[in-house]
RNA sequence: GCUGGGGUAGCUCAGGGGUAGAGCAAUUCAUUGGUAAUGAAUAGGUCGGAGGUUCAAUUCCUCUCCUCAGCACCA
């Protein structure tokens, strides 16, 4: 006798091991030709798997959310299959389902190219018409190995390698197609549907190594209707007319050319955004008691080699020659300077702790596949503070660090950050105790902070443990702008040292330190969260003053006196074109605030504003409106 | 760096072995108008760069640079 309990807690009691499917079944017919899998006690498992002890069952269709993966990850294996028909000669590899959709890495001397893909797409809609029955397997893991060494597939038995001895592992049968994979899947082809659609085609590596073989990874979507599919593909279009290289070209903020690869041209627009946000935190660092420096941008080689960067970093360092044959290199990162500074002179205990920063140029010579508009360069621009400071005050430094960057990214409208703690790696230098007190200061601070993390493990610098904090791009793409690093190493190499309370020699933590990481990449972040319309603060050009006729040019010119005398930041519009055409150009040019002004408004000194996205006129007075502009364009730190 | 796309007017893009195309922008002329495109005319190009094949290359081939997606990298 065997007890069914389905989730509004009704039993059903079979005789013999059962499926879902006839448990489905039992219920209504229709439950059982809309079911994909269940939940067998917690876990997902095949509908014609056969259940053989007391079990709590649910049947899912496509009402739970868990489908989706599971026709992703079906819609991997029948892309499999296809190719696998297409092009005999590939080996499959593996293929996971993903956020937004699946993919699968195969090994093929040939590439694939773009007709390629409509190919196996094709020949995915005829193998789900085929409605192929998809049957679990359990094979022992020696048999396994057998098969894979049989057909040469060298990818799969070094998966299958990896498994113990006395373990079974799960096959997925499809038509000709077998593949080893843990499941579950629904029970045909025909379940997927055709809603989905192959998107990309890219390179990739077996196991994420790149000294490993070249893989090519297709990657694609799938939905359970096509309206789904049709949203998600609309959302993405939108969201790829945020990107900050299209509006960055658009509203005229920078380029980027051939002969400077990975380096910025600010424009004027561009970099009056780059300043306010420089002088917002000039005035935070202040207030948090840091001091500002400023290292060279070229030092000889050997300091490079007492800093440890020469031997770890030197592909990434872009070299000069000085006189004498000297190397010289531009700085990749500004805390070897900051040491130099910190040594001159003897430091006391007194002194402690010393917030040294710097916005610091740096250049690095990143792999061209890495550049990325302005969010990765090779000359940026880090907010960076080096924090000298005696082990007892790590704890508290790292607090006031992280609610001065919560602080921060409020002002500049970033609500939910994430963070992610890497703890120590497996070689390291000190000792367990100092990488102890290290990593709990940091798990003290984002409490303090109230952030919620997650655990990179084994991930953190030879040095120290770090946190990085996450801001997404337009396209859902995840950009590390802050950090914090606890460092044991530096200060000894490079010999810094303090006097304490005894008299007595000793070294200094440092904690590196930035919160917008570079200003390039927060730039660049700001831009796509605000597709371009920047807050009034930040906006290159607050307000524009239109014409309607040109006998108000004189009263306009007089306002635009009185705004440049409260430094508003404004251009008039004087052309000979209609008011409608303007308001457009202006309106795409995303500067926030238009005024109107025809004979009406000079008639009783007023004018006619018009705020970006509101198609609302409001009249005011000149000087009334002028007085809540300024309120209304201070930085958030001087409400 | 790796795999696959792409580079044509200021911008967005079409084309394709035989004098290079559109829309928008620009310039000129007319229009002085009331809240997201007034009309007309004109001008605009080493078809990313270097080699090669050809009577002829922007088009085909080779190399190279840049760029896009993903992978690897981001100390």
């Amino acid at each position: 006798m065997l007890i069914i309990t389905l989730p509004d807690n009704s039993k059903k009691s079979y005789k013999k091991p059962v499926t879902s499917f006839q448990i489905a079944n039992d219920i209504s017919t229709k439950l059982a030709s809309e079911a994909f899998v269940s939940y067998v006690n917690g876990e997902l498992w095949d509908l014609a798997r056969l259940i053989e002890t007391d079990s709590i069952v649910s049947i899912l269709t496509k009402k739970n959310e868990e489908i989706l993966k599971i026709i992703r990850h079906d819609a991997a294996h029948i892309m499999a299959e296809a190719v696998l028909e297409l092009y005999p000669d590939t080996q499959v590899t593996i293929g996971p389902a993903i956020e937004n959709g699946f993919y699968y890495d195969f090994y093929r001397e040939k590439s694939f190219l773009m007709n390629d893909i409509e190919l196996i797409e094709k020949r995915m809609h005829e193998i789900v018409d085929r409605d192929e029955k998809i049957e679990r397997e359990v094979w022992t893991r020696n048999e396994a190995l057998d098969f894979f060494k049989k057909n040469n597939e060298i990818f799969k038995v070094e998966l299958v390698n990896a498994i113990p001895e006395e373990e079974t592992v799960t096959f997925y049968r499809q038509g000709n197609f077998v593949d080893l994979c843990r499941g579950p899947h629904a029970p045909s082809t025909k379940k997927l549907g055709h809603s989905f659609k192959l998107t990309k085609l890219a390179g990739s590596y077996w196991r994420g190594d790149s000294n490993n073989p070249v893989l090519q990874r297709i990657y694609g979507t799938a939905f359970l209707n096509d309206k789904d599919l049709n949203n998600y593909l609309v959302m993405i279009e939108e969201a790829e007319k945020r990107d900050h290289r299209k509006i960055g070209k658009q509203l005229d903020f920078f380029h980027l050319q051939e002969e400077a690869t990975g380096s910025v041209f600010w424009h004027q627009k561009g970099w009056v955004i780059y300043l306010e946000i420089e002088a917002y935190m000039r005035r935070k660092l202040n207030i948090s008691q840091y001091s500002e420096v400023k290292t060279p941008q070229v030092i000889d080689r050997s300091l490079w080699e007492k800093s440890g960067h020469w031997e770890k970093f030197k592909e990434h360092m872009f070299m000069a020659k000085g006189d004498d044959d000297k190397t010289l290199a531009l700085k990749p990162m500004n805390c070897p300077g900051h040491v130099q500074i910190y040594k001159q002179g003897l430091k006391s205990y007194k002194d402690l702790p010393i917030r040294m920063a710097e916005f610091g140029s740096c250049h690095r010579n990143e792999p061209s596949g890495a550049l990325h508009g302005i969010m990765r360069v090779r000359q940026f621009t880090q907010d960076d503070a080096h924090i000298f400071c005696m082990d007892s005050q790590i704890t508290s430094e790292c607090v006031q660090f992280c609610e001065l960057l919560q602080e921060i990214y409020k002002d500049f409208g970033f609500n939910d950050l994430r963070v992610k703690f890497s703890d120590r790696p497996a070689t390291r230098a000190g000792d367990d105790q100092t990488w102890d007190k290290a990593e709990s200061a940091l798990l003290v601070a984002i409490k303090a902070a109230n952030l919620d993390y997650t655990l990179n493990p084994g991930e953190g610098a030879f040095y120290g443990p770090k946190l990085e904090f996450v801001l997404t791009d337009a396209i859902g793409r995840d950009w590390q702008c802050g950090t914090l690093q606890v460092d044991f190493v530096l200060p000894s190499r490079l010999g810094a040292s303090y006097i304490d309370q005894d008299g007595q020699k000793q070294q200094p933590v440092m904690l590196h330190r930035a919160i917008l990481g570079s200003l390039e990449r927060w730039i660049g972040i700001l831009i796509e969260q605000h597709s371009g319309r920047m807050p009034l603060w930040l906006a290159p050009v607050q307000v524009v003053l239109c014409s309607i006729v040109d006998s108000t040019n004189n009263y306009i010119y007089s306002i635009q006196k009185e705004l440049n005398k409260v430094g508003i930041r404004n251009e008039i519009d004087l052309r000979n074109e209609k008011i409608g055409y303007k308001i457009r150009e202006h309106s795409n040019k995303a500067i926030p605030i238009i005024v109107v002004i025809g004979k009406k408004e000079e008639e009783k000194s007023n004018v006619a504003v018009r705020y970006l996205g509101s198609n609302n006129q409001e009249i005011l007075g000149m000087n009334q409106f002028i007085e809540g502009l300024v309120k209304k364009c201070l930085p958030p730190d001087l409400k």
